[in-house]
DNA sequence: GGAAGGGCGCGGCATATTGCCGCATGCGAC
DNA sequence: GTCGCATGCGGCAATATGCCGCGCCCTTCC
């Protein structure tokens, strides 16, 4: 199989799962920001797997530019944080699916393969518990903040004391 | 302006929303289902508001025959329970945009004008109040499930009678 | 027809969480 | 130096949650 393209500034978690792909027979290239991937993306690459937040940047900088190099090209956008504004954005610049982490090496190879023009399945099978909603949803509102305590929880309508004893319960 | 096509079951919503358009000079076509949408679809209309869910039909199945009718009509679909999925397929699909009822004529006369090509603007530049967020991810995954209060309260790990609680709060 | 299994609504109780207050500290702006 | 805001945190009253158990209903199977 060709050649597969992963971005992602976490260097232990672009590592493990470079390993992962690779055992699944892919040939993975590997670089941690947005100029690291555009030097390593090639035209002939079957498909890209790209973080959406790459430190002080966004992936979603790289989805044209790929696009543009390939229209073959399967691409993936991953994201801590999810948010249907993101998706939307993803989408419409030209990614094909758009996947949340944790993502097993297994959910990132099926979400690359379908590049369903008529599909209703959901990139996602099974819902999330609220709790799991809950806690993504207070991260992105935090990061939106600048991790903003007050700010953050001025946004969510909880109280600031409520937000710090959730947060202590996410660590 | 040229004609808009509006579809949503509720009837209601359908009608004030149509008159607030109709203020802002929109010639408004409404209909409230599939076969009505696609019956009032005209090639020249500049764009069209898809409720995603539509009786027990999926507006989604609207978007790629209104977009095989005129690749310049703005098709925007209409939600009131959001998810990250089936924003997902709606763009996939080629609608331009995606919005989350409650929405004002405003914020969709907005989101119609914004076929970006490059926007990183979000759709709703609020977050929500983690209130909402629980509410919305409920309703989803109770409809998901056909309505059923066990298998949806199994779904988002949650105690059944804590689900029956909070859904005699939302109503 | 009866048994079994599961869904559902609900009251009640123990436990957990939330909202709020208040105190102390730190930081930036003026 | 003062002010305003952010932040961390303990403690308390109010609220929410998890769980149990009861009773009823529906569907499936024998």
């Amino acid at each position: 199989m060709s050649a597969f393209l992963l971005v992602d500034d976490d260097r232990t978690f672009a590592r493990v799962l470079a390993r992962s792909l690779a055992r699944r027979g892919l040939e993975v290239r590997v670089a941690h920001d947005v100029e690291g991937g555009l030097a390593q993306a090639d035209a002939h690459m079957a498909g890209a797997v790209i973080d959406l937040q790459l430190g002080n940047d966004s992936g979603l900088a790289l989805v044209p530019q790929l696009r543009a190099l390939s229209a073959a090209m399967r691409i993936l956008m991953l994201t801590g944080y999810a948010s249907i504004d993101t998706a939307v954005q993803a989408i419409k610049l030209g990614a094909d699916n758009y996947l949340t982490k944790p993502a097993t090496a297994d959910a990132i190879v099926a979400a690359l393969g379908c590049r369903a023009t008529n599909a209703w399945a959901p990139v996602r099978a099974a819902p999330l518990p609220l709790g799991r909603v809950q806690s993504e949803h207070i991260r992105r509102v935090l990061a939106d903040h600048g991790g903003s305590i007050s700010g953050a929880a001025r946004a969510l309508k909880m109280h600031r004391r409520t937000l710090q004893r959730k947060l202590a319960r996410f660590s």
